[in-house]
DNA sequence: TCTCCAATGTTGTCGGCGCTTACATTGCAT
DNA sequence: ATGCAATGTAAGCGCCGACAACATTGGAGA
C-alpha cells in the first residue's frame, strides 16, 4: 500500500470500497472513473485493468449491496413470531436499507444493471437470494397456499414496499403527508397492507 | 421554417417534441441537447435560449408526459362502474402508459427533476393533478372512509402497481415468472390486490 | 419609412467524462 | 537470473453540458 510503490497492491477491492462510498454519498451518477482513480492516486486507465467498464465495477457494488441485504433478511427471518411478523421484519429490514443507504438502494433496484451484468451470476445469484429468502417467509406465513398464490402475494408484497420507498423518495407523497398522516404513520400502514394481503 | 432562415420560428416547442421522442425511444439518459439541436439543424448553443439548462427541457417534457396521462385518467374515472371498477381502470391506465411510453414513463417517476424543477410548478401541478384524481377515485370507493384512511389507501394503492412496474422493467421478477405466472395473470393479480385494500 | 434593440442563433472554448492504444514497470515462476 | 504476465502510465479520441462573445433578424416606435 507504498504510495511511492508503483503498483497499488489491492485496486481492484480499493475501487469497489470507494465507488460503494461515493454511490452511497451522492448516488450512482455521481460515479466517475477518473475521480475515484485520482483519489486513489493512480492513473485515469489503471481501474480499467481491473473491470472492463463503469458497468462492472458498478455491479460489484450492488453485489456487495445485495450481500449486506441478504445478511438483514436472514436475521428477519430467523427473528421470533409467527410468518406474519417475520415478514414484517423482513419489510422494515428493506425499508432501513433503503433510508440508511439510499444511493445503494438506487443502485440496486433502480438502475438495469441486473440485465447488463457480465458474467450476470455475480449480480443474479446475491439478487436472487433476497428473494428466496422472502418466499420462504411468505410460505411460512401461508402454509395452505399454493405455489400460484406465494409467487403472486411475494411479488405484490414487494412492490408495496418497493413502490412507496421509490416514490416517497422524489417527494411524491408530498402533497399527501401534509396534515393528518405522519411518515412513520405511513410505513406502518404500507407494511400491514402489504404483509396482510387478503 | 423555411430551413434556410436564421431564426428556426418554434424551436422551443421542436426541441420539446424532439426530446420527447427521444426520451420514448431510448429513455431520459439518451438525451443530449447538442444531438437534439443537430437534428433540428441548428447550433449547440441554440436550445440554451429557450431552457436554462437540459434538466428544464426534460422538465417540460415530464410536465407534457403528465398531462397525456391525467386525459387518461379523466377517462377511467368516467368509466361507468362503481369506485372499485374505475380505481381498477386507472390502475389499467397507469399500466398500459407505463408499458406503451416506458421511456417517458422512467422520466416521470424514476427521475427526482419533481424536487429540482425550476420553477417547480411547471411539473408539480400537472403531477400532482394526477394523485388528486386517484384520490377521489378513492373516496367514491369507500365513502365511507376518514380522510387518514384514504390518504393511506390511496399511497399503498399507487405504491403497489409503481413497484410492480418498476421492479418489473428491470427483470427483477424474472425468477418467479418461470411456469406457473403469466405476465398477465400477475398483472391482474397485482391489479386486485391494489384495489381491494383490505 | 427608418432606426434601434431585444430576441434569437452561431462560433469558440472550457472542463469533464468513458474508453482505447502504446508504452513503462514490477514481481513472480521457471 | 531471466523472461513474461500482471499491473500501472501517458496521451488522445469523441462525446457531453455549459458559458462568453459575436452575428443576425424582425418588429416596435420615431
Amino acid at each position: 500500500m507504498d504510495k511511492r510503490s508503483y503498483h497499488h497492491g489491492d485496486l481492484a477491492n480499493a475501487l469497489v470500497a470507494a465507488a460503494l462510498t461515493a454511490v452511497e454519498q451522492d448516488g450512482p451518477d455521481a460515479v466517475s472513473l477518473r475521480d475515484l482513480a485520482q483519489t486513489l492516486g493512480v492513473s485515469r486507465a489503471a481501474p480499467y485493468r481491473h473491470f472492463a467498464d463503469r458497468d462492472a465495477l458498478l455491479a460489484a457494488v450492488a453485489a456487495r449491496g445485495f450481500e449486506d441485504l441478504n445478511v438483514g433478511y436472514e436475521a428477519a427471518l430467523a427473528h421470533p413470531g409467527d410468518g406474519r411478523e417475520k415478514l414484517r421484519q423482513a419489510s422494515r429490514v428493506y425499508f432501513d436499507f433503503a433510508s440508511r443507504r439510499p444511493g445503494l438502494f438506487r443502485l440496486m433496484f433502480e438502475s438495469d444493471l441486473l440485465a447488463r451484468a457480465r458474467p450476470p451470476e455475480v449480480l443474479i445469484d446475491p439478487a436472487n437470494k433476497a428473494y428466496q429468502l422472502l418466499w420462504r417467509a411468505m410460505e411460512a406465513a401461508y402454509p395452505d397456499a399454493d405455489e400460484r398464490t406465494i409467487k403472486a402475494r411475494t411479488i405484490t408484497m414487494w412492490s408495496t414496499v418497493y413502490g412507496f420507498l421509490a416514490l416517497n423518495r422524489i417527494g411524491r407523497f408530498k402533497p399527501f403527508m401534509v396534515g393528518s398522516l405522519s411518515d412513520e404513520e405511513i410505513v406502518d400502514e404500507v407494511i400491514e397492507a402489504a404483509t396482510q394481503i387478503r
